[in-house]
RNA sequence: GGAGAGAUGGCAGAGUGGUCGAUUGCGGCGGUCUUGAAAACCGUUGAGGGUCACACCUCCGGGGGUUCGAAUCCCUCUCUCUCCGCCA
């Protein structure tokens, strides 16, 4: 969520700026603006009158030792006037901090000046392309087709044991899902990430940290009895390691990779846009998250976007960069760039990587600080992408490298398929 | 699942109604001493609100209550630990 102080800071950037994410701010920001004045003379108010009844309690104290019963009766009499009108400001001042709380809640992050004005997808900017464009014969198989051909996956199976996307991996196809999680974890840990195992259950409180709750809690797997969330992705888990913590500046950035399971409910969505592996309940990836010092994340950003593109152009396959649209980008993110890789067979692009940044957003509500040299506490940026999401990858690799023999490996993942082929 | 104990500052651990935002130790930071370091000694060291800066206010797991006054008493919730049972 927003601070107070950055809405202060420029209330009519913020509001020009949450234009772009075709939000209409102004009536939010005005309102927040005016409670929080409120608030600031009721607190005034209410710190007044508490430090007065600390002064007469502690006199009564001095008055019962002295034996002035009268004086500590007096005293007493006072206590109780004052306190029955502090419980009318006390209760006003909950309220209006609630009431604040509960606009800043609805309002989103404020997208920072590289992000570029538009509704929907069809506004978001190719920022670059690269990667071979394989060419494929007229009669190339869509991978569902690949999968059942070669025994890669079985999507039938996993109907019969839980349900439509929960697909079944395979012989060279679990191999192949191994192969492609240990690589870029491999890679991650190279570039300084260092290795998170996180639980794929979180309660709600982290729920809360990264922001899927208390909005989102219908795309996630709930288990009821004990009050946990299956996770959507390992930034929840590894984000909130960071909740409600003060590091010494000299402990950023942090950079964590993890591996783990993910599962989105994800109900709305049909025909080719959840066909084979498009789109899944359960899926794997890594995940890398930063949290860095104000003043670093934007260069971090970049690194990250180095990051993944290294990974797509090791396994060869055609990428382009987007640069999401105000419409487009999620709730929480104050820039957000997606990959893409070419499906060649189903003919069309397939997100497998979103990188944002988030400012100060999440570190808000996650209240993760640092403290400077100035000894002074201030709120991180959070930092997140996808290093990468498997089963779009992986519907890629197949349909891209097929050949008359077979599906060809790309050479980086060899040493861990110990196959160079599948056929 | 059964029984018991507990939750206090970065950590350890005192504190059972007023002088306690909290003894002490460790750790951190600054200093004295030293060529430098260690040791020793001295000082300092939680967060949030508020203020130009002070003052001032709040916070001892969360919520509620008793009291002029609560870390301390009562109720309640959550979590953790120990023992037993079950178990990869």
């Amino acid at each position: 969520m927003l601070t107070m102080q950055q809405i202060k800071a420029d209330p009519e950037r913020v509001i020009a700026r949450l234009a772009v994410k075709g939000f209409d701010g102004r009536d939010a920001i005005t309102r927040v603006m005016k409670l929080d004045d409120n608030r600031r003379a009721l607190q005034l108010k209410n710190d007044n009158m508490a430090a007065d009844l600390n002064k007469l309690a502690a006199s009564i104290g001095a008055h019962m030792k002295a034996g002035e019963r009268d004086a500590a009766e007096a005293a007493k009499a006072q206590v109780a006037a004052i306190k029955a009108d502090q419980k009318v400001i006390a209760d006003q001042l909950d309220q209006a901090e609630a009431d604040i709380r509960s606009i800043l809640l609805n309002v989103p992050n404020v997208p920072c000046d590289m992000v570029p004005e538009g509704r929907t997808a069809e506004d978001n900017v190719v920022e670059k392309t690269g990667g071979p464009m394989p060419d494929l014969p007229a009669d190339a198989l869509p991978h569902w087709d690949l999968a059942r051909k070669y025994n890669l996956i079985d999507f039938d199976l996993g109907v019969k044991i839980t349900g439509a996307g929960f697909p079944v991996y395979i012989g060279k196809g679990a191999k192949l899902q191994r192969a492609l999680i240990q690589f870029f974890l491999d890679q991650a840990s190279e570039a300084g990430y260092l290795e998170i195992q996180p639980p794929y259950v979180v309660n709600e409180a982290s729920g809360y940290g990264t922001g899927q709750l208390p909005d989102k809690e219908a795309q996630m797997y709930v288990v009821t009895l004990d009050n946990l969330y299956l996770i959507p992705t390992a930034e929840v888990p590894v984000t909130n390691l960071y909740r409600d913590v003060i590091l010494s500046e000299d402990k950023l950035p942090i950079k964590n990779c993890a591996y783990s399971a993910c599962f989105r409910r994800e109900a709305g969505s049909y025909g080719k846009d959840v066909r084979g592996l498009n789109r899944l309940h359960q899926f794997d990836k890594v995940e890398i998250v930063r949290i860095e010092r104000p003043e670093d994340s934007y260069a971090a950003l970049e690194e990250m976007k180095d990051h993944v593109q290294g990974l797509l152009d090791k396994l060869g396959l055609p990428w382009h960069i987007l640069r999401l649209c105000g419409g487009d980008m999620s709730f929480t993110s104050a820039i957000t760039f997606d990959f893409e890789v070419w499906s060649a067979a189903q003919k069309r692009w397939l997100e497998v990587s979103s990188v944002s940044n988030f400012e100060t957003y999440q570190a808000n509500r996650l209240k993760c600080r640092y403290r400077g040299a100035d000894k002074k506490t201030r709120l991180c940026h959070t930092l997140n992408g996808s290093a990468l999401a498997l089963p779009r990858i992986m519907a890629a690799l197949l349909e891209n490298n097929q050949t008359p023999e077979g599906i060809v490996v790309p050479e980086v993942l060899r040493p861990y398929t110990h196959f160079d082929i599948i056929n």
